[in-house]
RNA sequence: GCCGGGGUAGCUCAGCCUGGUAGAGCAGCGGGCUGUUAACCCGUUGGUCGUCGGUUCGAAGCCGACCCCCGGCGCCA
């Protein structure tokens, strides 16, 4: 039987069986009439071995011109052999070149982080960029079925827009046919339209921030997953979190367990388990003074404050009632303490930060115009996100999810660009 | 934007303190090898030492300015 296969299959194949096996040559190793070749595809890499007396003479002399990364075709018959990795190889019997590679490949042992993000187009080959692809794909699309599941309808919104969801954060400029727009920085405002309508809605796009940041835990374009719900409020939309963040992270970690294998990474799905704590900021400043720092209320907590706190949780956990003038404008004020709004973070443990970012919106027409002028900001450019506190109000909330840094963490990836098929930072926009 | 580290062969780096005319490993190329695992052995190509200026008989190394990269902070997901 001449069989066309994966390269994961042979593992699972009877020895002795044909197999047609497409791919690339991710190693040659030579001894005279014997070749070894490391054969890899999108599931794996599996070694041929090419020697006379099983495949022809021209295979061998084929096999030995083979640079790093040509694409071949390999007819042959799978066997065991304990001197393979893995147990098995392929003895070729038949060895096609599809496309040769000309010249030295760059990617190889020893290469630095900053070479390879140069190279990003050709290391997405390597199994460990792929893994990471995969678990990815496989975390957004529990995202996507959760909401699914759960009565959301998924909502597509524009990224060009003309003002700033948060008055002061830094947006791109574009020009657009002679007009000022930005990139958009949230969907927000669009799917608080849009709950009037679907009354639950999501997202899955990007968003763009132009922070001259410098970190190894910002983008300049990363995938943002926002929600926005008709009549909630703070203790519900906390629970949609939980839920929602839970779902994503036990479903990709044993979905991809192969994956998390290849990254040399474990993932202990109790830590994710609901519920996750909920202390206010206050209760924070208290932590963050037995731990001996100290912070004027109404300061938001820094990367320094952020980092302490996260390491007495070994889960994540939410802060929320940030004080307002931490806070935008169009956070819902605490009717038992106007000083604080019913906003929340939450916060991934261990040092990793931020990765949900949300609460409950002002739905008050009146109170929404008065604390955009406190803020200094122009109610002119807020039009028709005033109007929909005009017709109908009601109570929502909503929050804002990174795609990267929640990989970043479950992943333990040392720096966010890793996350990313072709990372955009302040300094990379190529390739 | 502020602070710290860095820029030397295709890649990873040493040399810089103490100035004397550029090195290693890997990769490449040629040759050898029938059981390698980032194979090994022999041979070999390869450098405006980030840029500009200064000091000096002489600068990769000292001094000054600038450019670029990485990270920490601020800002944020």
């Amino acid at each position: 039987m001449l069989k066309s296969a994966y390269v994961e299959e042979v593992f699972t194949l009877r020895a002795g069986d044909r197999v047609e096996l497409l791919g690339w040559v991710r190693n040659v190793r030579q001894h005279g009439k014997l070749v070894f070749l490391d054969l890899r595809d999108s599931t794996g890499v599996v070694q041929v071995t090419v020697k006379t007396g099983v495949a022809d003479e021209e295979a061998v002399k084929t096999a030995s011109t083979l640079g790093r990364e040509a694409s071949v075709k390999v007819v042959g018959r799978v066997v065991e052999d304990r001197r393979a990795p893995g147990g098995r190889e392929i003895l070729c019997e038949r060895l096609e070149v599809v496309g040769r590679a000309y010249g030295e490949y760059p990617i190889k042992p020893g290469v630095g982080p900053r070479f390879l993000y140069d190279n990003r187009h050709l290391y997405l080959r390597s199994p460990k960029v792929s893994a990471i692809m995969k678990i990815r794909s496989a975390m957004v699309e529990a995202a996507r079925r959760w909401f699914i599941e759960h009565g959301f309808t998924e909502i597509h919104c524009p990224t060009f827009i003309t003002a700033a969801v948060e008055g002061g954060a830094t947006l791109f400029e574009v020009n657009y046919f002679g007009r000022k727009a930005y990139l958009t920085q949230s969907v927000q405002f669009y799917q608080e339209a849009a709950i009037y309508g679907l009354e639950k809605v999501f997202s899955i796009q990007p968003s763009f921030r132009a922070e001259k940041s410098k970190t190894r835990r910002h983008l300049t374009e990363f995938w943002h997953i926002e929600a926005e719900m008709a009549f909630t409020e703070l203790p519900e939309l906390l629970e949609t979190v939980e839920q929602l963040i839970s779902y994503m992270v036990v479903e990709t970690v044993e979905k991809r367990k192969r994956e998390f294998t290849e990254l040399g990474r474990r993932f202990n799905v109790e830590v994710v388990e609901p519920p996750f704590e909920r202390i206010k900021y206050e209760e924070a400043l208290n932590i963050l003074e037995s731990k001996g720092v100290t912070i004027s209320w109404g300061e938001d907590l820094g990367a320094d404050e952020e980092r302490i706190l996260t390491e007495q949780f070994d889960k994540p956990f939410f802060v929320t009632h940030y004080p307002k003038e931490a806070k935008a404008f169009y956070h819902m004020p605490d009717p038992s303490n106007p000083r604080v709004t019913l906003s929340a973070d939450l916060l991934a443990p261990k040092g990793y930060g931020e990765i949900v970012g949300g609460g409950q919106r002002i739905h008050d027409y009146k109170l929404l115009i008065q604390r955009i002028e406190e803020e200094n900001l122009n109610p002119q450019d807020y039009r028709w996100y005033l109007d929909l506190r005009k017709y109908g109000t009601i109570p929502h909330s909503g929050f804002g999810l990174g795609v990267e840094r929640l990989l970043q963490w479950i992943l333990n990836l040392r720096n966010i660009r890793s996350a990313c098929l072709f990372p955009r930072t302040r300094q990379r926009i190529y390739p």
